[in-house]
DNA sequence: GGTGAGTGGTTGTATATACAACTCAACCTC
DNA sequence: GAGGTTGAGTTGTATATACAACCACTCACC
């Protein structure tokens, strides 16, 4: 095996890498619940924010930065984003550092509305995936649940 | 289940959602190949594209959207970016519309040099994952395998 | 109570991603 | 072969993402 070639790596690389498969399924997965959301004017990555909020309300963005395992920066420009469009309102934390996320009534009554939308999402998604990879799926990523 | 508060909706969402799960994932896995290969100069979405070219060269963009996954809009200026590397270089097809891209040599030789530290990350994320469910994603993803 | 260390957050810069609108060239039909 | 049709690609605009550098404030310690 000394010696790959260029046409082996890249035959190798394009056959086996998880990160290949896993970005490419992102992007599927992502246009499906995207195109699904459009008419409410927000995507999943921004639902998964309220959602976050809406769960665990008062935390700070720090805390977001953990359980959600995205950068700190990307957080607080995501963050600026919502709180323009009044969806999410932060203060000051009772006690120590960092500041404080809520929902807006706005944001919340957003969230409900998105409920149905989502779901029809998550039946798209089942469909594209099939019933059966979908659950299987849906299982060994429940490590990455935000909950 | 008549009226159910954004309470509800965003425990569902955040608890059930695939499109969160697997752009979470995408976050950290898409995290461990990148630093493995920031000392060549390149990210895991560049080395998709440079070991798709080198498995089907000659191919036309637009083939290669469809074999990817990916908007034309966003193949469009990722070639562009490799390009200007000097990784990639694009032709008139022989035949019918669209251009024809290859990897240069310097595309060449980088592919083999990126075959290592593709390996490491890819042990990497096994280990972070564990072997079993590591096995069992790239199996369940093998229809997103861009071959 | 002042100061130094560490943490939380923002800003600069760059890539990846998408949708919509547009341009341009090849094709086909008559 | 002229003209309409269609398909390939680019460009405008916006979001999501990351890393690095920076700023600001809190806390703990003396």
């Amino acid at each position: 095996m000394k010696h790959a070639g260029w046409r082996q790596v890249g035959r190798r690389i394009a056959s086996e890498c998880l990160a290949i498969r896993v970005r490419r399924l992102g992007r599927v997965i992502t246009r499906i619940y995207d195109t699904a959301l459009t008419p409410y004017g927000i995507g999943i990555a921004q639902v998964n924010l309220l959602a976050a909020i809406a769960v665990a309300r008062g935390v700070r963005p720090t805390d977001l930065t953990q359980v959600l395992d995205v950068e700190k920066s990307t957080l607080s420009r995501d963050l600026k984003r919502m709180e323009e469009l009044g969806w999410v309102r932060s203060g000051r934390t009772a006690r120590g550092r960092g500041r404080s996320l809520t929902l807006t009534p706005a944001g919340e009554r957003l969230l409900v509305q998105v409920g149905p939308p989502w779901e029809q999402a998550q039946q798209m998604a089942a469909a594209e995936l099939g019933k059966q990879p979908f659950e299987q799926l849906r299982k060994l990523l429940s490590p990455f649940a935000p909950l």
